[in-house]
DNA sequence: AGTATCTCCTGCGTGC
DNA sequence: TGCACGCAGGAGATAC
């Protein structure tokens, strides 16, 4: 599991049933060191709220009660799910949290790799450092073509690293950079600021279908939302670059090569992408 | 200021 | 069989 956007939408969308209008009972911290420890004293400003809405900003999962919101991370290996009332409740080393809901039900944080945050704020969550600078959402609006040529300008950096940078645009990581980018038949080494408008209207389009695909893919596992095996909605995904160092390119044939761009393993098709 | 590199963490695959 | 090692990754911190 690595959740990126899609990810994490349907995360937000699998829980939003189980908890919205819930009451939160209890709160049980198990592990407090995760990527920054989880803040103290969750227990007495929890308890007794009432969950008003379920919202996503980047990968930030955003819990609103009452008197604050909870927001949680997934980081590379974190995962939510809900423990329904009654059911055994066997939480192995790596559940680091839970909160248990007036109705029995659990919402369980699981994460091995400990990349992942609980935040808490009982101020505008958008104000919180994490978010206030934060880039566009991929899927909205304001993400434009236009934009994404502004915010290039004079860059040298290579488009992937531009593309995967959350002040650009949110939610992009490494799996689906390199798969909108094989799409756009853009090279991931590319400067940034030497991409015309068209062909960034041409990525713009590629994420877009990518994040969109993998978000509908991903719906595919809400059934067993609760189950604490479902599958990540990628697993499902036809990857054409991810991953593919070496077989042939699905286009041209020709292998998909490997690099890497910013510390992180990139795939591409030389021939396809320029 | 922009860019590159380091860091946190654990599980898994590989090689000896 | 075991052990060392490299790698995976988001995003904040740090260095250049």
């Amino acid at each position: 599991l690595m959740p990126e956007l899609p990810e994490v939408e349907t995360t937000r969308l699998g829980l939003s049933p189980h908890l919205l209008g819930q009451t939160i009972r209890t709160v049980t911290v198990r592990q407090r060191q995760l990527r920054t420890p989880v803040p103290p004293r969750l227990q007495s400003k929890l308890a007794g709220c009432r969950i008003e809405s379920l919202k996503r900003r980047g990968k930030y999962l955003l819990i609103a009660t009452d008197s604050g919101t909870l927001l949680i991370h997934l980081g590379m290996s974190g995962s939510l799910s809900v423990v329904p009332a009654g059911a055994k409740t066997s939480a192995d080393k790596h559940c680091h949290f839970d909160l248990s809901l007036a109705n029995g039900a659990v919402l369980r944080f699981r994460d091995p790799r400990r990349f992942g945050a609980i935040l808490w704020t009982s101020e505008d969550p958008l104000r919180m450092p994490q978010l206030a600078s934060l880039g566009p959402e991929p899927l909205s609006r304001e993400f434009t073509a236009d934009y994404l040529y502004e915010q290039a300008k004079n860059r040298n950096v290579a488009v992937k690293s531009f593309l995967m940078n959350a002040r650009t645009v949110v939610g992009v990581g490494n799996i689906y950079a390199n798969e909108a980018l094989f799409r756009a038949g853009i090279s991931p080494l590319r400067a940034a600021g030497r991409i015309s408008r068209q062909r960034y209207q041409r990525l713009l389009s590629a994420l877009r279908f990518v994040l969109r695909q993998a978000i509908r893919q991903g719906g595919t596992t809400l059934k067993d939302f609760s189950d604490a095996e479902g599958r990540p909605g990628y697993f499902q995904l036809s990857l054409k670059a991810y991953g593919r160092d070496g077989l042939p390119c699905v286009r041209c044939r020709r292998p998909i090569t490997r690099c890497r761009i910013g510390g992180r393993s990139s795939f591409y098709c030389r021939s396809c992408q320029i």
